[in-house]
Formats: C-alpha cells, structure tokens, sequence
DNA sequence: CTCAAAAGAGCACGATCGGTCACTTATTGT
DNA sequence: ACAATAAGTGACCGATCGTGCTCTTTTGAG
C-alpha cells in the first residue's frame, strides 16, 4: 500500500488514533493544498490571503484560526509539499532492489510527480527553488535542507551502480545530471512547448546509467570537425 | 566591438542618428533595467510599482509617463531581457569557427550570463520561464517566441558538429541535455549551495561533445549490478 | 531666446492588501 | 445534555496597490 499512484498526505486521519486529532485539522490541510496550487502557478509571493481564502471557500478571517500570519503559511506550505516530494520519491526508491532498476523507478517517480501530479500548475519544487535561491531565510533554509537529504540518499543509489562502488564524486556528477534532466524536460515541455519530452528525458538518463555503469574504458577518438 | 564583456543595449543612444531620439529614453531604459533587476529576484507578478520607482529614483506617477499599464511594463521587461539575452548568446556564437569550439564559446557565454551578469538575482530567462509557463498570454508567447528562435539556431549548430552532419533528432537531443545541465548548474548553485557547479556542468558539456562527435560505434557492454 | 512638448511631481481615488476584534456557530470531552 | 472550546463570519483598520488628474520643471527645435 505504500507505493499508491498519489503523493498522500500525512498519516492518521481516523479518530481511532490518540492524540489531539481537532476536525479543523482538515482545514488547515485544504488551505495549505490550495495555497500550495496556487504558489506552484503564479510565485509564493504573489499569493494573497484573499486568493487563498476564495479557493478553499472560507472567509479570510478564518484562515487566521489556522495561521497566525502569511508567513506562517508560506512556512507549512513549503513544509508539506517538501515533504511530500521527497516522501513520494524515497518511498519509490524502496520498492525496487537497489541498482539501475531502482534508480529508474526513481527517475520514473520524479516525472510522473512533475508531469501528471502537477500538470496543470507546474512542480511545485521548481517554482519554490527558483522563487527562493536568492531570498535566505527561514523557507530557503527549510527547502533547501530536505532536497539535501534526499540528494545524499540518491547519490548513494548511484553509488552502487557499481561494484566496486562509484566515488562520492561520480555519483555526484550522476545525479547533477539526472537532476538536470529533469529540470530540463519541465522548461521543455511547459516553456518550449515540445512533445515528447518524457522521452527525451529518459533516453538521455538510459544514457546517462549506460554510461555510468560501464567501467572507464578506451574512447574511441572524437571525429575531426568538418571544413 | 561586438564581442564586449557586457551585454549591452539596444544600438542607436548617439544624438546624431534619425528618429526622435528623446533624451527620456533613457529614463525608460533606466526603468526597465530596475524593473528586470527586481522581476528575476521576486518574481515579475510580485513587483510593484511603487517598488520600481524608488529604485530608479521617481515617483509613481512619473513611471506613467513612460508605460500606460503595469502589463506595457511587463511586456517591455520581458522583451528588452529576452532580447539582449538571445544576442549575448547568439553574438557569442559568430566569433568562433563552426563546430565544436563555437559550441563551446556559446556554452560558456550561456554560464557567464547566468552565474556573472545576473549572480544577485538569477538568470531572469530562468524565472521568467519558471513564472510564466502556466500562464498563457503575451508575455509567454514573447518569450517563448525568441527563445524558440534562438533554439532553432542552436540546433543547426549542433547539427554542424559532424560531417555528415547530425540528424536534427539527434541534435534536438544535443541541445536538450545542454540546456538541462545550464539549469542544473543554476539550481545546484543557487538552490543547494554547491561548490565547483561550473567545472560540474562544463564537465557534462564536455562529455556530451565526446560522445555527440563520436560516430554511433559498438559499445562496451554495461557491468552487471553488484549482488 | 522662445515656446511647445516632454518629463516628472504631488495629490487623491477606489480597490485590495495583511491583520484585529467581537460575535455566532459547530464540535467535542465529560 | 451541557459547558468549554474550536471553527468560522463580518465589520473594520491602516497601509499599499494601480492609476487617473493637475500642476511645475526640464528639454530641445526654431
């Protein structure tokens, strides 16, 4: 049950569970979803609470009973859906045995999450990243401390591609590679317009384990530039 | 003189040419500058007016003069900055022979502009994609328009790699993974804080050279996973 | 120098911003 | 069932939003 097709929520939603449990806690989690759509599409900072408020069909004084201030949303905003992320591609990482198979299903997670999950308004993850590189504080800190997590876990899947296993400095060109990849099939296909992204995509990543995978061989020399 | 350090602006600032040539203009250059400076670091949607004026030292309603709407800025935003991009990287590209070192000059122009000229805020190319991809309009059309042109050019430079030359499929796949590893160098420096992302991405590009000049030949086959 | 046009300042407007407060309604533990 | 508390509403606040208006200053052509 763990490997369902949608990024869920955090668990416990029953009352059967210990704990405070109050119903508003679904509230506050709609809000939190409809901020988190609308940041994804337009920027984290050109969300107003007014906005907010009409998506989820609430007064704006109400959210005030969930969030004491903008910022404190803007705070669970990016915490959820960081979490959520990387949730959804470490949990997809453990259903297959480690290697290239399992490295490919997480590739495969990543798509699926930027492409299908977030079709309409785009990863979520990539409009914080770019929105919040050049602003430090307390948000850049929170998301920038879960990918590093994750990215230490998927340089290590990179690292037993191999036996003997790759260096720490192979797998981290590895994974700035897949990384860039994914990066380059959003700006594609949203921003460019291309089709099939999706396939570009994964054969520049086949590539990318072929290639890592082969032990350092001879190189058959590049061909002459023509004229 | 085509070849400077800085992109500059559009030609023509000399009172001795034709055309009405008002000493405003510069003011409106002034203008734009800031508001593009601003866009690229808060995102284009999160800049007010009020904001652009303080930085270019005006009031408010002197920015009226200049623009009728906040969306006639907008668009020259996108239009001044999506166009001395596409000729600072296009420009670049002319001074080097065809062929693996033009490509090369073109990849490094493409990393000075994103991590020298704009190192404050972030390539505003990148923000403005990431901004404006959902949000169809004519802004995304003026943007995606050049950057489709500049695209287009690029490929056939890529194509010019090999003699006979790459099919356009197989340079559309060249100039995907170089695009992916310039956004991936922008993220993993600005977003995780990397060191050395320059030698990282220059050391992707270079490998992606190798092996796009290299004729289709046998390969090796790939180790089997450990255990 | 003259003078019309351009550049810009100052002010005021309605709308919306984030946020508070008093109040009503719904939920929950006992 | 009943009180306590959580959830939610509506009116309202000062600040700022984008944008007109009128007025003064600057600029450039004759």
């Amino acid at each position: 049950m763990s490997s369902g097709l949608s990024p869920s929520e955090s668990p416990a939603s029953e009352p059967s569970a210990s704990g405070p449990l109050r119903k508003g806690d679904a509230t506050r989690a709609r809000i939190i979803d409809a901020a988190t759509r609308l940041a994804a599409a337009r920027g984290l900072m050109a969300v107003s609470l007014g906005d907010v408020a009409e998506a989820v069909g609430l007064s704006k004084s109400g959210l005030f009973k969930h969030f004491d201030s903008k910022e404190a949303m803007h705070e669970a905003v990016v915490q959820m859906v960081v979490e959520r992320f990387v949730n959804w591609i470490l949990d997809g990482a453990e259903i297959q045995p480690p290697g290239r198979s399992r490295l490919e299903g997480i590739f495969d997670r990543w798509l699926h999450w930027a492409e299908t999950e977030w079709e309409e308004t785009g990863c979520p993850i990539m409009a914080l990243s770019v929105e919040l590189d050049d602003q430090p504080g307390p948000l850049k800190d929170l998301l920038q401390g879960r990918l590093r997590e994750m990215r230490r876990r998927l340089v290590k899947e990179f690292q037993a591609l191999r036996n003997p296993p790759l260096s720490e400095a192979e797998a981290q060109a590895a994974y700035f590679q897949m990384k860039s990849f994914l990066l380059g099939q959003s700006d594609a296909r949203r921003m460019m317009g291309d089709a099939d992204t999706h396939r570009a995509a994964q054969a520049a990543f086949q590539s990318l384990l072929d290639r890592t995978m082969r032990p350092p061989a001879q190189e058959p020399p590049a061909q002459e530039p023509p004229a």
